[in-house]
DNA sequence: ACCAATTTGTCCGTATGTATG
DNA sequence: TCATACATACGGACAAATTGG
């Protein structure tokens, strides 16, 4: 048996390691909360007990994470928002050498379950989005820039009125990496059409709150993704990297 | 009035900034390639041409952000791993407020398509580490903590045996979520054995590569855990906060 | 529109602790 | 054991931008 123990485990963690847990764990307790100004870098100073420099290390991580944004000079305490998580996300999921079957198989599941939301969900106004974006589409058929950036539009309205932001964060960082392989396909072969009148099936279903049909339809149409894919003659167990 | 403008102001993000951009350039572009060690910082602060407190500032951003990890003194070029993001991104649905309602529809549809992902791929190993699960939970079935965390590992191991990393990042944050809601749960009815005998047939099913059944029985077991949340009493409207 | 105070951005120099050869 | 390299941390300084009177 060890003797008894009288000093504490003092810190291992360097200085600014603390200084931004300290300021975490603030606003995660609620004594700042959001939108409230972070104190003066002199003041924390002061009361960490701890240099300035080292104040500022600290801060630059929770900068980097979302939790404080510069509003003008000064920091304020924030919510990472969904979009910075993705794209930190979906970079991860290339450096890991995620590959396209990983990404249309996950991207299929989501954006099905996002659209059977979506048809219990929608009101008046998410309907007249989504025609919008049909005949925005339509009218740039040709354009495939715009087509591909219109479907990356239509399921993120889908995702919007779906009306759950643990799912929205779920599919975003894969959208963010499938959508670009689309504009892989769409570039190879024509299929603008194809994608157009998927989109408008789903409306339609969605509209009548059909939600077998529209699980049916985004079914179809993200094995229809894949299928041009295939047919683009890239391996689907490539990984991703070269498309991003 | 001024004289006529004739140069931009050039708005120059912060130097810290730009080194964090910088490296984090280096390192997407492969010039800096995964395990490499970073240069000294006096070194990089010579070659970025600014001090050294600002080259700090900067790597404290890369840090935080997983790609870059202290291996003993000097830093290495790492990749985020999906646990840090995950725990990143459940803390900002905690923020968010996002209620067990999306929790629970976000779960159910991730936790199907993993369990039928795995029903496809499983192999001997895989059935084998689900099975000493199930014996597990069997045998402490009076223990909640223990099913607990025995429930969350069940769902992981058909995370891991699905072999999609993208649905891995997708479900990780809202699994870490969920399944501290099933303490909840378990808690105040004690409904262990019910999980264990979903959990069990899930498992024959998966063993028969049955992937219809497998859904079936998913979504049975995921409107179950949700049924058992309602029955606390809880409103299930309610920000997840007070769980976490 | 001007001034004064505040606060951040950036730099310099230095001291200390700790691995590694 | 000793020396070197490197990260950690501190103190002080000044310019530039912002804020409030």
């Amino acid at each position: 048996m060890t003797s008894k123990t009288v000093f504490e485990k003092l810190d291992l963690a360097p200085a600014y390691r603390q200084v931004s847990d300290s300021v975490e764990k603030m606003i995660r307790s609620g004594r700042l909360s959001l939108g409230d100004w972070l104190p003066p870098e002199t003041e924390l100073a002061a009361q960490l007990g701890v240099n300035r420099s080292t104040v500022r290390e600290g801060l630059r991580g929770l900068e980097h994470a979302g939790l404080v944004r510069r509003d003008g000079k000064r920091l304020k305490v924030a919510i990472p928002h969904y979009t910075e998580l993705a794209s930190r996300a979906s970079r991860a999921l290339v450096m890991h050498q995620v590959t396209f079957r990983e990404l249309s198989e996950a991207a299929a599941a989501l954006e099905t379950i996002t659209a059977i939301f979506a048809a219990q969900r929608i009101d008046e106004g998410g309907i007249r989005a989504l025609e919008n974006n049909l005949k925005e589409m339509k009218a740039r058929l040709n354009d495939i820039d715009s087509v591909v950036s219109l479907d990356i539009e239509f399921h993120n309205l889908l995702a919007e009125y779906a009306d759950n932001r643990a799912l929205s964060l779920a599919r975003e960082p894969i959208s963010l990496l499938f959508y670009p392989a689309g504009k892989i396909i769409l570039t190879r072969l024509k299929t603008q059409k194809r994608i157009l009148d998927a989109h408008k099936r789903i409306v339609a279903l969605v509209r009548k709150h059909d939600e077998a049909g529209v699980r049916a339809w985004m079914e179809r149409h993200m094995a229809d993704l894949k299928r041009g894919y295939e047919r683009t003659g890239i391996d689907m167990n490539r990984p991703m990297d070269s498309a991003v």
